[in-house]
DNA sequence: TCTTTTAATAGGGTGAGGCTATTAATCCAG
DNA sequence: CTGGATTAATAGCCTCACCCTATTAAAAGA
């Protein structure tokens, strides 16, 4: 069976009338005889009962003219549907983000992206770097907001960028000066990020250290950002945070910037090489037109 | 596009081989590659990233996918409904009954086909004599339980008889004989069925009346037969019912056979001319079993 | 670099689906 | 009841789409 034999009963069906059927779906006469006697003995089923004079549907013919007519209109969606996947406009996109992207771009790409294409389902996972770089490469995710460098082959497209902050309790004698030295903080007490989380900026804050001539006492290592800030409130130590975190505004907590160079944290938009999916083809366009808004501004 | 189209898709986007999925639909490689690209085409989608080496699916192939699966598998369904309706195992009767039906040979009849054809959709409807003759000719009911004759051209199957009883107050005089005569009850006052109801019985009960030399004094038209018999008790006056009323114990009535030959109420089972749905046809063999069973008891 | 694998291409045959012309059955009008 | 009109079925033919075999070309791996 085809969707040409239901084309042409349904026609038979809702004109009752051989002729007319043939003239409206563009054919004869002879043929649409033809093809419904076709259609009739692959069944097994007699669906029109006629006479030289009359056609009519049988029992059985009525039940199948239903069914004819609402699976052709699936085959009709159907098409329609994947036209509009392969414009993006339908389709499911898996995104994943560090902390960081989650107080900055995050939430506003994705807003834009699903006001242009709603009918897009956007699935989030939170994971630190090394994770999404794994999920990019195993598919599991089909673009990552991410902290480079990665060395994947997998692209990359920076987005953001800030630079790293002290976070003191308020009460800390160092908060009276405008920015602080590293070597201020060679006594201090360190909530750090694991090293796995951030492999890169740890190895950075150690650099800086040790340029400094010390190798900082870390008491406590958690993730996210905002824990840590909480632990900084609570008196545990002093953090390094990324500046979006001033954001979140903390009592107790205050933020100095360094006299020296800061490590920077980078966010990047990460895919993986080949560009296949036209829904994220979309999904970084949105991204550049994020970028150039927010560049203009 | 075809359903052909479809086939030849899944089989490619499941073995993501085309030499694979060639042999396993029966045909070539060529034109399988071939018939895939003509249904790009026709899309205007590409369903498949493949290279020399290797085949994939694109996003929009993967949600054609999903689509092509459930089409197929509804036509299948499809095929195998028309089938079965064609057998009469499903599909809709509209079944038309008197009052009299009601309690005698319609439940039964009902059950057993309902429990032979459980997804025939049944519809009940009651309606006098006259009024199921123009339904049957309307086509709004497929059978009908009603009492003959009828002058209609529809087919006829009597399916039960019973004779007309005198129903009386259990106090009135006539009730201490066995069995009463027409004459006796020539100052009675009648309750009777309203003439467009049942005009042939109607006009039998009137004749056996004129025979005994009376007019008989209606007091009272009403219908169903238990709402006659509810007034009988109520010393409204006499009513001539089935006899199947008497399987119905109302207090405070007797029921006597009358000398004469009583009237017969007939009840048949009525069809209309052309016998062209299976499941009217299934109905009536019904009844022919219900016929054959209830004769041998 | 050579072999293997595999999708695409080339070229050809045949039958299904299309056509026109005609037939045969039914209905209606005179 | 007969002749004309209507209309589905039949007959006969044609062509293109679908399927075939043989081959090519590209990619991966040894």
């Amino acid at each position: 069976m085809e969707l040409r034999h239901l084309r042409y009963f349904v026609a038979v069906a809702q004109e009752l009338h051989f002729g007319r059927a043939a003239e409206h779906i563009g054919i004869t006469q002879p043929v649409l005889s033809d093809q419904i006697r076709r259609l009739e003995t692959l069944l097994g089923v007699q669906l029109l009962y006629r006479t030289k004079r009359v056609v009519q549907l049988t029992e059985p013919g009525r039940i199948f003219l239903a069914d004819a007519i609402r699976l052709l209109a699936q085959a009709e969606t159907m098409i329609a549907t994947v036209q509009r996947a392969a414009q993006g406009a339908v389709g499911e996109l898996t995104i994943g983000y560090t902390g960081p992207a989650l107080y900055t771009v995050l939430p506003e790409i994705v807003r834009t992206f699903r006001d242009r294409y709603p009918n897009v389902e956007l699935t989030l996972h939170e994971g630190c770097t090394p994770e999404q770089e794994a999920a990019l490469l195993a598919g599991e995710i089909q673009v990552g907001f991410l902290h480079p460098p990665i060395d994947a082959r997998v692209h990359l497209r920076e987005v953001h960028w800030e630079s790293m902050l002290v976070a003191l309790p308020e009460h800390h004698p160092l908060v009276s000066q405008p920015s602080v030295s590293i070597q201020d903080l060679a006594r201090e007490s360190f909530i750090l990020f694991p090293r796995t989380v951030g492999p890169y900026l740890y190895s950075r804050i150690l650099a800086l250290c040790a340029q400094a001539g010390f190798s900082p006492r870390v008491v406590q290592e958690v993730t996210p950002q905002p824990t840590m800030i909480g632990l900084v409130a609570a008196g545990i130590g002093i953090a390094f945070v990324s500046a979006s975190m001033q954001s979140i505004s903390r009592p107790g907590v205050v933020y100095r910037a360094l006299n020296e160079e800061a490590p920077v944290l980078k966010l990047a938009v990460a895919w993986t090489g080949e560009v296949k999916s036209p829904v994220l083809q979309n999904f970084l366009q949105e991204v550049d037109n994020w970028l150039s808004n927010s560049k203009k501004i």
